[in-house]
DNA sequence: CTTATGACCGGAA
DNA sequence: TTTCCGGCCATAA
């Protein structure tokens, strides 16, 4: 593929990333590997997180609005591991902790390991759909034949 | 230029 | 149960 093609296939990935990120509903959360299935991707959860650690900060400023995805319109707090739990990043537990109290302004009970880790209880909170919300609308006018899957909890 | 390593995951051993 | 491995690709060294 041509040079070019690059930074732009980069865009459009960036793009669905955030964008499915923010369908996450209010006081939910899910995990990278989901949102990369989601995007298309699920082979990808890694570049999952690489977009997020490459999401700007929310401006203070709002006559600076410069960018169109920050940390104030896309909820990052939201996406954890597989595991239900916030791995800890290399730079420090600042962010981890940062991202707990994130979710626990939102209603989201975050515990904490002896080993100071932190973990999100998948089965109150977890949020897996098998498609977008906004991709689940088109699928609702299609034909029914798929019978309605049995779903229990 | 080449390697190594991540805000990761699922399956195999 | 645990550990290991391939895959994805942006960055750092």
């Amino acid at each position: 593929m041509a040079r070019g093609e690059r930074s732009e296939e980069a865009w459009a990935w960036y793009t669905a990333v955030y964008e499915a990120v923010q369908e996450i509903p209010h006081g939910r959360v899910t995990s990278y590997g989901h949102i990369a299935k989601l995007v298309g991707k699920p082979e990808c959860p890694r570049q999952v997180g690489v977009c997020l650690k490459h999401l700007p900060s929310a401006s203070s400023d709002p006559s600076k609005k410069s960018a169109t995805w920050h940390s104030g319109n896309v909820p990052w707090q939201r996406v954890i591991n597989a595991r239900g739990g916030i791995s800890p990043r290399q730079r420090g537990p600042s962010g981890a902790s940062r991202q707990a109290a994130a979710l626990r302004a939102e209603g989201v009970e975050v515990e904490q390991g002896a080993m100071g880790e932190f973990t999100v209880d998948f089965g109150k909170y977890g949020w897996f759909p098998d498609v977008l919300p906004s991709e689940a609308r088109l699928v609702e006018s299609s034909g029914d034949e798929d019978e309605e899957a049995a779903y229990h909890t």
